[in-house]
RNA sequence: GCGCUCGUAGCUCAGUCGGAUAGAGCGACAGCCUCCUAAGCUGUAGGCCACAGGUUCGAUUCCUGUCGGGCGCACCA
């Protein structure tokens, strides 16, 4: 990071200097292959055509002019079509140490987002039911996602909206309803089947019955409304719980009932409507979405007067933009891609371009075990609880699990896997590369090996060490991208490359000397900062970084 | 039928705003604990980046088409 930053502006310098632009799509980065040096520049393929040279001759020029400007740079060389493949210094690197030390658990952190207010809405779920392992998998990527943002530089706010005025909570209320009069002998008919299934339905109603033995002597509407009220109560707390037990946080839990209620989402449709978005057709009110691209024009209110749900989600939409949210992320399951067209022209008919709103598709989740996958049928009120995952393969390795796979792609979530403690399951080789360091630093401060201060890191010369310094560099970088793209998967990937590091230089180098020379504090000043940098990573993730393990 | 999305090693997946000889883990095979944590390390084998065209100095990456998998196409929630 440091040193595609130096590297980079030395470069604008130099191509300024000789009378060009510096063309955008240069790229600065790791070339795949070590032997092309630290950085490899594509600068000279990029302008050889402006220039009217060949990119090879501009190279050499550009080369010449940088082996000059800076201290730092140790060789310059031209490869294969004109790359300029640059290698710093070993002194350039050992600074990262000092770095690390001096910003500890910043180290990484930015202000690239410069205090923008992000809102990020995941999990939402509907209080009808317990989450389960696709929920949990929404939830992974929305919590990291927004200690990513905040890591760098935005201010974030974790949103879960909840569906509380529709229709299913209606269904909510008699399924317990009619439980309860099944429980209670007062009813044996078929149990519907447009109702929930699950066994915690009929839990909610055993458990009100207890409480109030009178609950079936009141009248339906009575009773079912009571059902619905306590068993969203039920549900609700246990999906707080459950969030609570995967270490996902939300800050702000907004009511859909609150919108209706307040009258803005009638408010909202009275706008649109004065504004000609909105049109009368056939008893309901339409948005005009095809205006925006969308393939047809979609119902707000029905014909019965009842609203859909996306009219609450403009509502919502827009309420969010008020509150001085300029970039709104929302976290779906793929399944509902198809509403993005609808909910983008939304957006936009508020007056909000496209780079304000974004949605995150996350795919479904595959649940196996050993292979076999596990049926999940939602109908029958069967499947596998997130909190049940939890419970047998614990929250670190599920959530290392789901951010460690693009969100657009299906994940296949072996539950066997999960438990295994292999490179199958990278999450512990990536917490045991944490653990060792923090075994050797206790083991040298039972030696009185004192670290603070002491070390010469310019003894740091190893190949590995150099290879740990350039990963160490490279950490800020990554967390800007997972940031720029909204991928968490790039901060697992990282963090497993330079736990990997960390094993090799391990195994390859005895890191604590026979004494307490400075090249033993040397390197436990290096192997201080890579576990500072993995802890760093973790957090961005919610895993734990353990002590030992 | 229309739309979105995916197709990379035997398996699970990275890489793709165009760059050098396409990467990792698992599995297979061969090795490493008198030594700071072997939940670790080293090495070997394994590829027409689904297929066919196009764009250009250069394509796994961009465009078009074909084939194959997933998903979505309600006055549903």
């Amino acid at each position: 990071m440091r040193a595609i930053e130096h590297l980079e502006q030395l470069l604008r310098t130099i191509v300024s200097d000789m009378g060009y632009a510096f063309p955008a799509k240069t790229t600065i980065e790791p070339p795949k292959d070590k032997q092309f040096g630290d950085l490899a520049v594509n600068v000279a393929l990029v302008l050889a055509k402006e220039a009217k040279k060949p990119p090879r001759a501009l190279a050499e020029e550009l080369a010449a002019a940088l082996n000059a400007a800076s201290e730092h740079i140790a060789t310059v060389e031209i490869a294969g079509p004109g790359f300029i493949n640059v290698t710093f210094s070993p002194g350039f690197w050992q600074e990262t140490v000092s770095l690390v030390d001096s910003l500890g658990a910043a180290y990484g952190s930015s202000a690239k987002g410069g205090g923008k207010k992000v809102n990020v809405e995941y999990v939402s779920a509907n209080p009808t039911g317990p989450l389960h392992i696709g929920h949990g998998r929404g939830a992974a990527i929305g919590d990291s996602l927004v200690r990513i943002l905040k890591f760098a530089g935005y201010d974030t706010t974790a949103e879960y909206y909840i569906n509380d005025a529709g229709k299913q909570m209606h269904t909510l209320g008699r399924s317990i309803w009619l439980r309860a009069l099944r429980l209670d002998g007062k009813c044996a008919g078929q149990f519907p089947e447009d109702c929930y299934q699950g066994e915690y339905i009929t839990d909610i109603a055993r458990e009100m019955l207890a409480a109030d033995p009178g609950l079936t002597g009141l009248p339906e509407d009575e009773g079912m409304d009571a059902c619905y009220r306590h068993g969203m109560q039920v549900i609700f707390d246990e999906i707080k719980q459950d969030l609570r037990d995967f270490h996902v946080r939300h800050d702000v839990w907004f009511s859909e009932l609150s919108l209706v209620n307040s009258g803005r989402v009638e408010k909202t449709l009275q706008r649109l409507e004065e504004s000609g978005i909105a049109y009368e057709d056939d008893g309901a009110l339409w948005f005009r979405t095809t205006d925006y691209g969308d393939d047809k024009d979609r119902v707000l209110r029905k014909s019965d007067g009842s609203l859909t749900y996306f009219a609450s989600d403009i509502a919502y939409h827009a309420d969010k933009y008020e509150r001085g949210y300029g970039w709104c992320i929302d976290i779906w399951g793929a399944d509902h891609h198809g509403y993005i067209p609808r909910m983008r022209a939304a957006v936009n008919s508020i007056g909000r371009p496209d780079p304000d709103f974004d949605v995150i598709l996350v795919q479904l989740v595959n649940l196996l075990r050993d292979g076999e996958q596990i049926a999940m049928s939602t109908r029958a009120g069967q499947y596998e609880t997130l909190a049940d995952v939890i419970k047998e393969v614990g929250a670190d390795a599920a959530r290392f699990m789901f951010l460690s796979r693009k969100s657009d792609s299906k994940l296949d979530f072996d539950l066997e896997l999960a438990k295994q403690r292999t490179l199958d399951n990278p999450v512990y080789y990536v917490q045991y590369a944490h653990a060792r360091v923090k075994a050797v630093l206790r083991r040298a401060g039972e030696r009185g090996v004192v670290v603070d201060g002491a070390g010469d890191l310019s003894l740091l010369q190893q190949e590995e060490e150099l290879d740990l310094l350039r990963m160490l560099d490279r950490f800020p970088l990554v967390v800007e991208d997972a940031a720029g793209n909204l991928a968490t998967h790039f901060i697992s990937y990282y963090l497993m490359d330079l736990a990997g590091l960390l094993h090799r230089y391990y195994s390859v180098h005895t890191i604590l000397g026979s004494e307490a020379d400075s090249l033993t504090s040397a390197r436990l000043r290096l192997i201080r900062a890579v576990g500072q940098t993995i802890a760093n990573g973790l957090e961005l993730l919610g895993v734990s970084a353990p002590e030992s393990m």
